[in-house]
RNA sequence: GCCGAUGUAGCUCAACGGUAGAGCAACGGUUUUGUAAACCGUAGGUUGCGGGUUCGAUUCCCAUCAUCGGCUCCA
């Protein structure tokens, strides 16, 4: 009989200390953990494993980052499009998935016939694409949907938000003649650069090339791989190549991402297609008057909007920014007789779109302000006989504390700044 | 999916063969407070679900679901 052991060893006491207390802030920064404590999310058995219920907390941070995201592309030249979660099996013969993921996907039977839950949006993107004739005139053509999909992961693969069977991908297609997919790739590297640099986020870059049992031309995949090498090196960003690690439809970018415990996670991806557009016969009309088939790249920023907020929450151990906290400003009415005013400052800051609370309840000052930095809420306005006097407000944010009295006007516009520039500015 | 572990109140945990207990949260009352927890009280659980062993199971056994650590796989 065979019995496994595991062990971790260490030189010195130094070295033990030291990975101890990674681990001890790795636990504290675990997004399960927070998720619970800060009421984000949810898993429940009843539901199913790696099916995640987002709490109103959470809706708030996607909803910045989704209307982050829609901003982004349209400026970016993206279309916004919404397809079903759902298509007939049919659909997913034709993409080849029934014959590839097949372990991996949902079915279902209804009226006798053969549904499944998507476990990818290119499908309907193609079939968009599809709807009419194009031409290289109104190339490149880039489909954006923020598309859930359902993976049947193996149950030991499953992981909090980072590894889920529901997900939202913020994903596109990109469909562009070959003389354009260097320029394209090289759009998409600048938004996943911008938005990661956002979140203060670092990355790593991995290029993965042709693989054995490839599809497409090995002229169109040295190509490809060339493009990419390329649009890496104008960037000038450092990357690895993982040789022979490509798609067998095409080669790609992976960027990495960390969480608390130092794992990394895949973030963003940009692959390029070879494959798809053929099996669903895309084409558009070259300048000769040619029936041409486009190169399609599949692209993701974020990744998922789970595994990517999962991260964020162990990226800022809970404390989002101010741009994108649940709750941005808590209220505090000192005693009875101070209700009026700070409902008054509550009312201005709701006008102002600012998330805001007002807490009074008959607790002690020091209660609400110990239960808004246990909810990690950036600031706090402390409203008392001084304050009412001089119309001011004694501000305190969660992590520099008391900051003395300001008026309140003034605190207002230099929130609303660092709301609108998703910088701290306090 | 595999190897190993865990599942007790909303949360964090205790009790471990003799009909479940605390703190926080919730609710009611008192208190009106100056920068991280005022005080008193009330309520809350077929111990994940199903079976078995036993006079008796939260406790032991089996199965199942879920979670955790690792492997494999992936966004």
């Amino acid at each position: 009989m065979l019995q496994r052991i595991y062990a971790t060893a260490f030189w010195t006491k130094e070295d033990l200390k030291e990975h101890l207390d990674k681990l001890e802030e790795a636990e504290r920064r675990d997004h399960r953990k927070l998720g619970t404590q800060l009421d984000l999310f949810s898993l429940r058995e009843e539901v199913g494993a790696g099916l995640v219920l987002w709490h109103p907390n959470l809706g708030v941070v996607r909803q910045m980052l989704e209307d982050y995201w829609r901003q982004e592309h349209r400026r970016r030249g993206y279309d916004i499009i919404y397809t079903p979660h759902i298509a007939k099996s049919q659909l997913w013969d034709i993409s080849g998935h029934n014959e590839h993921f097949k372990d991996n996907m949902f079915y279902m039977e209804v009226d006798e016939q053969d549904y499944v839950l998507r476990p990818m949006n290119c499908p309907f993107h193609m079939l968009i694409y599809q709807a009419k004739r194009h031409s290289y005139r109104n190339l490149p053509l880039r489909y954006a949907e923020l598309g859930t999909v359902y993976r049947y992961e193996r149950s030991g693969a499953l992981h909090g938000m980072t590894r889920v069977r529901g997900f939202t991908q913020d994903d596109a297609h990109i469909f562009c003649t070959q003389d354009q997919f260097i320029e394209e790739i090289k759009r998409i590297i600048d938004l996943v650069d911008h938005t990661l640099k956002l979140f203060d986020l670092e990355y790593t870059i991995e290029l993965s090339t042709r693989p054995e049992g490839f599809v497409g031309s090995l002229e169109i995949w040295e190509k490809a791989e060339a493009g990419l090498k390329q649009a890496m090196e104008e960037k000038n960003l450092p990357y690895v190549i993982n040789e022979g690690d490509g798609a067998f439809y095409g080669p790609k970018l992976d960027f990495k991402l960390k969480d608390a415990l130092g794992r990394t996670w895949q973030g963003a991806t940009i692959q390029l297609d070879f494959n798809l557009p053929i099996r669903f016969d895309l084409k558009y009309t070259e300048k000769d008057g040619s029936l041409q088939t486009p190169v399609m790249i599949h692209r993701v920023i974020y990744g998922t909007l789970e595994r990517f907020i999962g991260i964020l929450i162990e990226h800022y151990a809970g404390a989002f920014p101010t741009w994108l906290a649940p709750e941005q400003v808590v209220v505090i009415p000192i005693a009875e007789r101070h209700v009026e005013y700070a409902n008054s400052i509550y009312n201005t800051l709701k006008d102002m779109d600012i998330r805001a609370h007002l807490d009074d309840r008959s607790e002690s000052m020091n209660y609400k302000i110990r239960e808004a930095q246990v909810n990690k809420v950036p600031y706090m306005m402390v409203i008392g006989d001084r304050e009412i006097e001089t119309n001011q407000a004694s501000i305190r944010t969660r992590t520099k504390g008391d900051l003395g009295s300001k008026d309140v006007k003034e605190f207002i516009e230099l929130l609303k700044q660092e709301i609108d520039s998703k910088k701290s500015v306090i």
